[in-house]
DNA sequence: AAAAATGTGTCCTATATATGACACATGACT
DNA sequence: AGTCATGTGTCATATATAGGACACATTTTT
């Protein structure tokens, strides 16, 4: 979608300006995937890896892995399988979600987190 | 997951008890399938169909189609198409609803409807 | 009894997903 | 100058996804 490969190209370098082991070599090897995967993965030569590897990806170059797998075009499986439990429930409810305002939502998560139910 | 395909024959038999036209065949073709295709979804003896296909079998048989994409192990993509857009607000949210029960969700839903923010 | 409809077995295919292996040219460091 | 590391091109593969086509034996309907 928008361009998942150039954004981690781009947190990659950006690390590797203060640490010399930021190599996409490196990487692809504290990531558990080969160097000319991950150099595919960031020229966007090759769709964006698996959810599993998405998420090592991601905690290794210090990001969200929720935001990293949106940027992949993809959802969380652990979220998928809470919706998958009561799908009524949650597709009401973020479909009534969708064009309300980030502060208005907070403001339900925070409710729903003080236990106001 | 839990069973899809036997599901679905239990609500096309069911609702072939008062209309003929409910038969493999038949729906299959109103849904755009092979009925040989249908039969083995049925009997489980391939995966649950694409999301395209799983929709148009649950409006062709008068179900929920978020319902029948659960059961399929799937959740829609235009509900991930919104949570991919805020990706951080929507994990949190989701996540902390997990175990809020059903009546708890639902008054959330409506405060949202009713536009209390 | 003949015709029509039904469910399913078997075989086949096309595209997508998710990588690995290896080699090679270039550049950085000792 | 020589070693080492780097990024990437090329080729290959294994599994999953999503079905179609056709034939055949059995019911069901006429």
């Amino acid at each position: 979608m928008t361009h998942f490969g150039p954004t981690i190209r781009d947190i990659r370098e950006r690390l590797r300006r203060d640490d010399r082991s930021y190599s996409v070599r490196q990487v692809a090897r504290r990531v558990g995937i080969e160097p000319a995967y991950l150099s595919k993965i960031e020229r966007s030569e090759v769709a964006p890896p698996s959810e599993a590897t998405t998420v090592r990806l991601a905690q290794e170059l210090g990001e969200d892995p929720d935001v990293m797998l949106a940027l992949a075009g993809k959802v969380s499986a652990d979220l998928q399988a809470i919706i998958r439990k009561r799908p009524r429930l949650f597709a009401d409810l973020i479909r009534q979600l969708k064009e309300v305002p980030d502060e208005a939502v907070l403001r339900v998560v925070r409710e729903v987190r003080d236990g106001k139910w």
